[in-house]
DNA sequence: TGTCAATAAAATTACGATATTTTTATCGAT
DNA sequence: ATCGATAAAAATATCGTAATTTTATTGACA
């Protein structure tokens, strides 16, 4: 019991040292830069000013800038020659194509890995949907209200269950552009979380592909991954829409 | 007839000045470099020493890593660390991936936009088309050698045919992919060429698909770009396989 | 109201200093 | 004598700061 503590605490601690690791300051700043900017901390589509962010970061110019480029690359910032640097913008329409784009990349990537995937990617596959399992605690799991740490411990273990899924694909570029994409959508998830009202059950939904791909069925298992991104575009666009109605209001 | 060599020239060299156009340092640097990554003119897989760089280019340290960082964001660079910056190697694995989500990506792309496109795209299409066949020269073109400037000519001219074919598709994230993959499909086209034997009648396949793509033939249109996508992969992996061989043997 | 010059703000770039990695040289053991 | 380990040296990447260039803002004037 006591060595279970242990472990979870371990994991935990590395999952959060993870925010903002790197060997040079460059790519610490690039980690933190992006957890802000996923977690929503950082308005989407406001100024990120070159100077306010080096005090705020206490970094340089030069890794600051070496930062921002890979997230520019990532299109979580967009810039301008000579005009600086924004926090990429969220909307509905993008919302609605990362999504189109996720479906049809993981779908495909599923697909070959459930082709191609040995015993080692079954293994990491019920692994990863062990744990995460464990924090959507059971067949109606997340239906209460949750902390914010639970919501950054289930981001965790969803992507890392997405990842296991498609890991055996044997496509680096598939994986690339899931990955990508999964990051696009967790954007979105993020700040619409505070807005979302009523949880599905999106614990049944993961038992169902995790099902599917392990009984190597890469028909069910794509369809039902196709409706699961669906929904969870649904509720983040049910979200958002609200969110936006909210902002108009007040101006 | 001195008017039509008039536009000619004028047009190559616009086409000449957008090789290291560009507002900033950086910027110009981006372009010469990506220029000289995709034509080969450095070598896959080779160190780049930003010392040298610096002085083959004529350019500071800053601006030189500015340029570097969406290089690597395109996969044309790989980086690591306090450990500097490498020109991606090439592979036939590699070239096997990328060929395959291509595909994936831009007969998706593609069914869309014949789903999408209006009066404007259609235009769009048949001009490009119209622009490719005046150098691709008729039913059974390019099958003499032709020059470097051709081939340059040809590449732009495929590029926005292809580029033209999907833009209508309406998902931008589907668009960003298309462009990088294909710039990524190029650059093995681009080092296979000295290699290749004999030329395929591409012309007619680009016909082939025109003529789908224009008849809203959806189906029809994006088998024959997968046959097209595939007939190029072939025809660059005979020539790289070549192309490794002979380096070997050398060795 | 619109334009233009002056000013302020901000991004880009140069350059020197520091830290890391890689290579070379040295030493000792087998 | 050769190999392996260790230490010095060189090469290289990274970072901080300041100078330069460009863009945005302000306010006077038409």
């Amino acid at each position: 019991m006591i060595f279970e503590i242990d472990q979870t605490m371990l994991l935990r601690m590395n999952e959060e040292a993870t925010i903002a690791s790197g060997r040079t300051l460059a790519r610490r700043a690039y980690h933190r830069l992006r957890h802000d900017i996923v977690s929503g901390a950082l308005q989407p589509g406001s100024k990120l000013k070159l100077e306010s962010l080096v005090q705020q970061y206490s970094i340089g110019m030069s890794p600051l800038r070496e930062a921002l480029a890979p997230l520019a690359g990532d299109q979580l910032v967009k810039t301008e020659d000579q005009r600086g640097f924004w926090v990429a913008p969220l909307s509905l329409e993008e919302l609605d194509d990362i999504s189109r784009v996720r479906t049809l990349v993981e779908t495909e990537a599923l697909r070959l890995s459930i082709e191609n995937g040995d015993d080692g990617w079954e293994r990491a596959v019920r692994d990863a949907f062990a744990e995460l399992s464990q924090v959507e605690g059971g067949p109606s799991g997340m239906q209460q209200p949750v902390s914010q740490d639970t919501l950054r411990l289930w981001e965790d273990r969803n992507h890392a269950f997405h990842t296991a899924l498609v890991s055996a694909c044997q496509s680096p570029w598939l994986i690339r552009l899931q990955e990508l994409l999964y990051q696009q959508a967790e954007r979105y998830r993020r700040v619409s979380l505070n807005y979302s009202q009523g949880r599905r059950f999106i614990h049944d939904e993961h038992v169902a592909i995790f099902e599917a791909a392990i009984g190597r069925n890469a028909l069910r298992a794509c369809r039902l991954t196709e409706e699961h991104l669906m929904h969870t575009y649904d509720v983040v666009r049910g979200a958002l829409a609200r969110m936006q109605a909210e902002k108009s209001d007040a101006a």
